[in-house]
DNA sequence: ACATAAAACGAACGTTCGCTCTATTTTCTG
DNA sequence: CAGAAAATAGAGCGAACGTTCGTTTTATGT
């Protein structure tokens, strides 16, 4: 019980993590500067995807499509996104089959809709690495990069997850990519530390997948940590959850790679 | 390419795993005792789900459970359960409706009898696992025998993980009391180790949780390692993969650990 | 060869699905 | 505050769903 998964020293509580003038900050930092939360979130959906949604005035669309969204993950998290109706999904919004039906055209064009906003975060984390130069640097903003938008995006990576299935073949590709893709950015970033005498290893491959799947134990399993049981709740705890699950993935890399 | 996820090297075609007296041998030899590879697996699930099983006649309940699951594993790992229908199922099977359904009673005992075979799976291991005394061979056992349990029986651990949701909710805790069993069994061994001065490390839960994850990493995205695109192939191959992946696994718990 | 019981069959059942349609209400605009 | 435009409600559509059932076929024991 004192193991560091779920217990929260008060080491963990510190919020600077990086000394590089384009690190990043601190979990709150983010929030305020993440330009995937809160209001912004669903404008940014609802400005993708203007072709797919049928409302046109932004005021009503942004609102409604937060409210289709939000029920969506709600329901389909207990139930899973085929085994949720319209009907399921209308009662849970509080809007009519006709309200939701002037918003999106069809079913799939919710899945469709989470895929674009993960794979786009994805874009933000990808360009936010490729701006720092040392090579441990780069794995280390990865990681804290990934757990910061996994967490304020954690219903949208799940559900991405779990319903890639129901994407049209097409985006059912790019969403794989999106894991192999994240996995030769940081087998990269190993490679080249190990060119520059950084790091030792023979096994970048498996490293880097490994931290791939430790990111992805962190949105797919959050009662481990039981981050989000609060989720409402207390930032500076959240912050430090996070803190402390980005160093004990930081240290386990060190030993992998039997830093210099 | 020549990372440790795709290549195999000469060495990982040795097949003398462990010096133990209860360890486990090769891969080849684990197929041959494992009671649940070929025949033995469909009358295992009906002998444990009679009381599900319609059919009353072993004969014909073993064969139509074959390929009434068979053809369920091949459906829903492209559209998923909830998609796949029982018309779906039927064309798959060649057996007509009311065959399937006088062989289960409802749809849901499918998903039922899975959960209830990767149960047992994990209960072979677990009784293996506390046969061995040294904490490290502890581990490495498991890690090894969860391996080769999950390799035979990969569409059985696949489709549990997806379809969990499927499940009435007893069994839906069960399925994930599977999970933090397995991280706690791992955890414990390697708390011992440290008493017993064999490791040193302040994170035993951290590196039972990546051990864990990397496990299912293995049945969920064979695609990685390319395994099961010669799922009928070679079995020389098969283990030299295996082995490979366990190597991995192993030495990055022995750097993680400290090994004394 | 026959009798009996189990198994296989496939059309049909009631339900629910994703989605559409239109009368009505709400919101925006001049 | 009038009139146009947009959004809504919820009944309704055909299709597809899981399941049932009366019947036929097959296997088994004598």
């Amino acid at each position: 019980m004192t193991s560091s998964l779920q217990s929260v020293n008060a080491n963990a509580l510190r919020s600077k993590p990086s000394d590089s003038k384009v690190g990043l900050g601190s979990f709150a930092d983010f929030v305020e500067q993440f330009p995937l939360v809160g209001e912004q979130l669903y404008a940014k959906v609802f400005q993708r995807n203007s072709a797919i949604v049928q409302t046109q005035k932004p005021k009503f669309a942004v609102a409604n499509l937060e409210k289709i969204l939000t029920a969506t993950f709600e329901v389909s998290a207990v139930s899973g996104f085929d085994r949720m109706s319209l009907r399921d999904l209308s009662r849970q919004t509080g809007m009519s089959m006709g309200a939701i039906y002037s918003c999106i055209s069809k079913k799939e064009d919710i899945a469709v809709m989470v895929a674009d906003i993960v794979g786009l975060a994805n874009e933000y984390i990808r360009d936010h690495v490729a701006k720092v130069d040392s090579a441990f640097e780069k794995i280390e903003q990865a990681v804290r990069y990934h757990l910061y938008a996994s967490t304020v995006l954690q219903p949208w990576y799940f559900f991405l997850f779990f319903e890639t299935r129901s994407l049209p073949e097409e985006l059912q590709q790019a969403s794989i990519q999106i894991e192999t893709g994240a996995i030769e950015q940081l087998e990269k970033a190993l490679l080249s530390g190990v060119a520059e005498g950084e790091f030792k290893t023979r096994d970048a491959r498996m490293i880097a997948n490994t931290i791939v799947v430790l990111l992805e134990d962190w949105y797919l399993k959050p009662w481990k940590t039981r981050l989000f049981a609060h989720v409402d709740g207390d930032l500076a705890e959240q912050e430090a959850l996070i803190n402390n699950y980005n160093r004990s993935i930081i240290e386990l890399v060190e030993k992998l790679v039997a830093k210099a």
